[in-house]
DNA sequence: CATGAATGAGTGTTCATTCAT
DNA sequence: GATGAATGAACACTCATTCAT
């Protein structure tokens, strides 16, 4: 009647068969790995998966689920630092430094077979646009204060702006997934440059106004 | 003595499987869609299509070099406008205005797929990264050009920025493809109001100098 | 109404179909080797073979009666050179100086193949039947003759015996179809002294009788 | 904690898996039966096969296999009985009297299978043959033992005489498998008819000798 | 709780055969 | 007569999932 097994022995269970799954999944992805790999990976039993997990299905959701937490853990942080343009900033450095992490490297690949499956499966589409629209949501609003601030033009829609931010993260992984050797600290600095662009040309026109 | 069908009917009848193929992998992806739905699809009998295509493999290869293909084409008559920045504002306009057409957006969807697909099976990427990497060296191009002629910054890493604006076009591409309604236009006019920034800046730095 | 091909002509092609049957399926085996392979070895397509065979069941009883001609041949010929003993040998002789004849050791390979299908297939148990059953009556008729001539003994069984010559035949070509390099010659010179021993030891008992 | 079952289930499912492709393959040849065939025949399901058998051509050299081991035991109970003429003999009889059991006919029948495969396929061939060959060396060894005593004459080829006695083995294992009726004791009878003349002209030219 | 043997529907693919041209 | 594109019923094999132990 009682819990015969600790709580810590479950979580630490379902850590060691998500762990496994995602060194599976990321290697072969989804479907070309199979259950059976996830099991020798994690050193357990498909019976012992099956009691954590009711299928293939709800581990891609639950490896989905954790990028999103991470994803908003980002998303704070970058608001901890400050607002405007400041906490763009930082949202966009502790996001890219994150990437000099070959672990991390290995989970954003991962990141883009659940891209590709949420285009395709519903389900994985909303766990996977709640953590992508929250961050849009925090960079529109910082955004939106770096234009009550001045630091950036009034006429710019900051909803497409926070898509475009969040696309020149988005179109990097791609293109680091493909090629290990880009360089992300040049690329860091290209991206920061747009921002200044931005800013400069805001206050600008700002200025140019009479 | 000669029922050998025309040169056009082969090439109809791989159209035929092909465009089957794109829509049965478009609808449930790579590794859900079997050979049976695009038996089905194209109305024709799996040996038929084995005749054409010596696997699932070569087939999804053979979508990939599609796109490759339809991408070389964007990349000519961007060239074809004009060099510098204009030449670079052109090949985004192209590239976007192409997004407003359903057929083309349901092609990027799959296109999703194959870049997942890349990112696991070096086949796939050497096929992709050939379009990939042709764009870039354009847009590498065009950059430098803009440079000489005083138009954007000469501090600017001009495959860094390259790279940025193919992460604002594959970006947008992930967010259409899990959420159709986004504004093509708004977007658009962001990215050039962010190419309009760089140039301001450019010039302003370099009339700022002494 | 009149045939516009000539009579010819119909049996080139089938002996064309035929030739090229033989060697691919002396190559893979009946089952591995395709009808498309058939095609390919005689040059024809599947329809021009289908006009000549019903199928490849067909196709191999062909093989299987061919085979069973060239049987009776040897048969005959064995009988010409004379009665008794001096036939036994003479049927022995011309028999493994056949199997020098590299394509005809191609053939007895693919004879084994038909053995094969004869323990399965009545159809063809029935043709390899009919020559191997002739082989043996000639040789227990050869036998008989050489019991009535006093050149071997009496108490032995000529159908046995037949059967055990042509074991010794048999057994041979399977022995050569594994292992191409078993000398012939030396063989066949263990088969006659064989059979000089029968014929000597049937002497002795002869003469020993009172 | 320990479910996993006992090493003689293991054993005995292989067993219940072999019998049941010996069954189907001996009934259709190897490549008419299908796998679903012996799946049933076995009571099992495809999976439960595959766990135990790579493919079904693992299955056909694990019978092959099995061949060679029972030809393998009949060789060192032919020279438990005596070297020379008596173990020649005796080897003779052991190989005849099992093709009295119809279970063992039904066996031989399949190693026709087996025989025409190895002329195809090098793997089997390398299996069988280490059967076969074992078998003629054990022979040739009686045959150089019967000689040294004087038991047979001292021109013959040992090799050859030993595959001379393997052929009639194998001739009449072939007859066999296309008529069920043969006369196993009438053929065994003059086998052995053979062998003592063989002995008597080798004795009697010895004895001749000055 | 855990095991791993077993399931069986479903996969990509082949190939003997047909028939419009 | 001949062609070869097309058919479609199998085929060998896989793998997510279950359940007796």
């Amino acid at each position: 009647m009682t819990p015969k097994v600790s709580e810590e022995h479950l979580d630490a269970r379902r850590r060691q068969i998500i762990d496994a799954a995602i060194a599976c999944f990321a290697r072969d992805g989804f479907h070309r790995a199979t259950m059976q790999d996830v099991c020798h990976e994690a050193r357990l039993s498909p019976g012992a998966i099956y009691r954590y997990f009711s299928g293939k299905r709800e581990l891609i959701q639950a490896i989905a689920d954790e990028r999103h937490a991470r994803e908003a853990e980002f998303m704070s942080r970058a608001h901890e630092v400050g607002g405007g343009i400041e906490g763009l900033r930082a949202f966009g450095r502790v996001s890219f430094e994150s990437l000099a992490d070959p672990d991390e490297r290995r989970r954003r690949k991962l990141g883009l077979q659940v891209w590709a499956e949420a285009a395709l499966d519903p389900a994985i589409r909303t766990i996977i646009m709640r953590g992508i629209d929250r961050s849009r949501e925090v960079m529109t609003l910082l955004i939106r204060e770096a234009q009550e601030r001045g630091e950036l033009a009034l006429d710019l829609d900051p909803d497409s702006v926070a898509r475009a931010m969040l696309a020149l993260f988005q179109g990097f992984i791609l293109q680091q997934a493909w090629d290990e050797r880009v360089d992300v600290a040049a690329y860091l600095e290209t991206v920061e440059a747009f921002v200044d662009a931005l800013v400069a040309s805001g206050v600008t026109a700002e200025v140019g106004r009479p």
